[in-house]
RNA sequence: GGCUCCGUAGUUCAAUGGAUAGAACAAAAGUUUCCUAAACUUUAGAUACAGGUUCGAUUCCUGUCGGGGCUACCA
């Protein structure tokens, strides 16, 4: 309706206005609840035009339209707004037009772009943790609202799986596992730990030997030791330490950090550490057994808890693949003058042009750095997908940077397809006790938080649940379903964008803006459409006159195409949750309001049936965008 | 220091430059002879500060104050 009087206004703008308009000035918006009218037009733009009050304006407008459109049954002018009413037919044809289509809202498929979604780029050596939970949620959800709006999406995750951090946790665990009875290290069979766990154990293990192997090495400087330290870092050291004096707090933890960063550079396990990289580089037929194997465990505990999590892949790529194709790209970036070489044989970039910094792109060893990978990821996909369209990076706000230069390089390298990729930049996810900190041990385990959330929804199902009749399995699922519900509902319906705060408490709970407030209402729409009685909602619905809580539901309802659109363009998932929130609300205090099933005129239960239905189904559809689930019964 | 993002009820979040700034939680008071009360109905409460642009500013611009992030030959 909206589209239809816009489209009117601007072919008959002479007529109306006495000139062409441009589209932008016809601005639509939500009526008021507390005023009368199902849409507003915003009457401002056109007083300059026409050079006439806001009410003759109103005037004006309102008797074209009512004489053009039958659907508006009357037009009221307030404040400079003018407030359309359409009639109750039109929200009974729109109600019986949603009613069927099974995918109301929705695009058909492959109508649009192939775009690429990338979320989750774990390191092997960390178990994930409440961060990967926001950006795996985040970035499943937005290919979901991508396919919706008939985009073919592919789901891919790059993996963290080379380089020198690899080496620390192999390394750590060589050295430090204990040996069974059987005389074998520590594996996930022979402990029953979790494949990523147990890495990461090692992972932790190795930090901490570093650390107290670095801190005996300052200790001894400090006492005027350096035996076994070469004559620069003797220096260095001394220079650092005179430098903290009369400095700020600040100043002097900076400074410190250096003498730290330098002690590190001394110790044994980190010079081992570096030789076994070098050995893995070589492909040390040893050291390659001992990296696969390991990333095999980690693989298979990220799998059980990517299961847990409902999200999935279509590709994965590996940097361990992809790092040999950045290096060649650099190379050719370098003859082509768009990089340069220093002297020590470092390569950078100049974006000083740019506002930006320079940026190294390859080590004066030459070995690839974190962009390097990154170049040659991007390259690698559009060589795997010739008919991509785009990339979406989901990834976390503290990589700005990194992808900004990313982008520019990518499109100094003459890739046409640089302008659409992006960075889906999601903010951090703060505790209420302060930032999580792995040293600190005040990281979120995605695992523990996970079981967490379904233990809770365990015991308020099992307390308040209709669970009847049901399987053991079938109240697992539902356990599950409305656990997970809730988590991933707590973590979206926040604008991605801004940093958000977790409240272990408030992701569990089931009032309110959550999951499981919006499970429960479609749970009851399903139990009261079975006890209606009524099989076949295909039948046209037939009353003339439509209840004011109905037809603000219809309204409702009648956005969903829009929002889902909208969310497609802001890769906004919270778009979706709020707007499905504010479904459940209406419906809510509808259903409290009026008899549906008791309601003696055959016409009207049979239209208040359909509604209920359409809610639903829009819940469903909503939730599905999302990743979650919603059951019949809770 | 440079670059960048952000400051909205007690708390967590909303608000394409538009009408009297919406919700949820927490607080207070109510609603079950009826379709799932994990529901519904009331009440109280906020735009960090100072300027500017505009018919109109939470939104845009400038400055102040406060917070986060980036500023590695780590990934």
């Amino acid at each position: 309706m909206e589209s239809q009087i816009k489209k009117y206004l601007i072919e008959n703008a002479v007529e109306v206005f006495g000139q062409q308009i441009e589209s932008s000035l016809i601005q639509f918006q939500k009526t008021r609840k507390d005023v009368e009218g199902d849409l507003t037009l915003v009457l401002f733009p056109f007083v300059k035009i026409l050079k006439k009050s806001p009410q003759e304006v109103g005037n004006h407008v309102s008797a074209i339209l009512s004489a053009k459109f039958p659907e508006i049954s009357k037009s009221i002018v307030v404040n400079g707004f003018l407030n359309i009413v359409l009639s109750p037919e039109f929200w009974v044809k729109a109600l019986n037009q949603m009613n069927s289509e099974e995918k109301f809202g929705y695009q058909p498929e492959n109508s649009g772009n192939t775009v690429m979604v990338e979320y989750s780029s774990p390191n092997t050596n960390k178990p994930l943790h409440l961060g990967h939970l926001r950006n795996n949620f985040l970035g499943y959800s937005v290919a979901e609202i991508l396919k919706a709006n008939g985009n073919k999406v592919i789901k891919t995750q790059v993996i963290n799986d080379r380089g020198i951090h690899i080496c620390k946790s192999m390394l750590a665990w060589e050295r430090f596992s204990p040996l069974n009875a059987r005389g074998e290290r520590e594996t996930p069979q022979n402990t029953g730990m979790k494949g990523d766990k147990l890495v990461g154990k090692y992972y932790v293990e190795f930090d901490k030997q570093f650390i107290s192997e670095a801190k005996s090495f300052i200790q001894k400087w400090e006492k005027g030791d350096f035996s076994g330290v070469s004559e620069e870092v003797k220096s260095e050291f001394l220079r650092l330490s005179a430098a903290k004096e009369g400095k700020d707090e600040k100043a002097v933890k900076g400074l410190d950090d250096k003498i730290k960063d330098l002690a590190k550079n001394q110790t044994s396990i980190l010079r081992d550490a570096k030789e076994m990289l070098i050995k893995w580089e070589a492909r040390d037929p040893e050291t390659y057994l001992l990296w696969t194997t390991m990333n095999g465990w980690v693989y298979e505990g990220f799998e059980s808890t990517y299961k847990a999590m409902g999200v999935d892949f279509d590709k994965l790529y590996y940097e361990s693949d992809t790092y040999l194709l950045g290096k060649d790209i650099v190379v050719e970036g370098l003859e082509k003058g768009i990089f340069y070489q220093k002297e020590d044989g470092s390569v950078w970039i100049d974006l000083t042009n740019e506002g930006l910094d320079e940026k190294l792109v390859l080590r004066s060893d030459g070995t690839a750095v974190y962009m390097t990978q990154d170049i040659g990821t991007a390259v690698d996909r559009f060589k795997d997908y010739p008919d991509l369209n785009g990339i979406i990076y989901t990834v976390g706000n503290e990589q700005d940077y990194h992808f900004k230069v990313l982008f520019l390089i990518l499109k100094k390298m003459g890739y046409a397809w640089a302008d659409n990729c992006m960075h889906l930049s999601y903010g951090m996810v703060d505790l209420p006790t302060g930032k999580m900190k792995s040293r600190e041990g005040t990281v979120v385990d995605a695992d523990d938080l996970m079981a967490e959330v379904v233990d809770k929804a365990t015991e308020m199902t099992k307390e308040r649940g209709h669970l009847d009749g049901m399987t053991e399995q079938e109240k697992e699922h539902l356990y599950a379903l409305i656990g997970m519900g809730g988590l991933k509902y707590y973590l979206l319906k926040v604008d991605p964008k801004k940093r958000m705060m977790f409240n272990p408490e408030e992701s569990i709970e089931l009032n309110g803006n959550t999951g499981p407030f919006i499970q429960y209402a479609h749970a009851r729409i399903q139990s009261l459409l079975s006890k209606s009685g009524v099989k076949d909602f295909n039948s046209k619905i037939n009353v003339r006159t439509i209840g004011h809580e109905e037809q603000e539901l219809i309204k409702q309802l009648e956005e969903f195409p829009s929002v889902i659109s909208e969310a497609a363009d802001t890769m906004s998932p919270a778009l979706i949750a709020n707007y499905t929130f504010e479904l459940v609300k209406l419906y809510n205090s509808f259903y409290q309001s009026v008899y549906i099933l008791n309601e003696t005129d055959e016409d009207v239960r049979y239209m208040r049936l359909v509604l209920s239905r359409n809610v639903a189904k829009v819940i469903r559809l909503g939730m599905v965008l999302l990743g979650i689930q919603v059951p019949d019964r809770m």
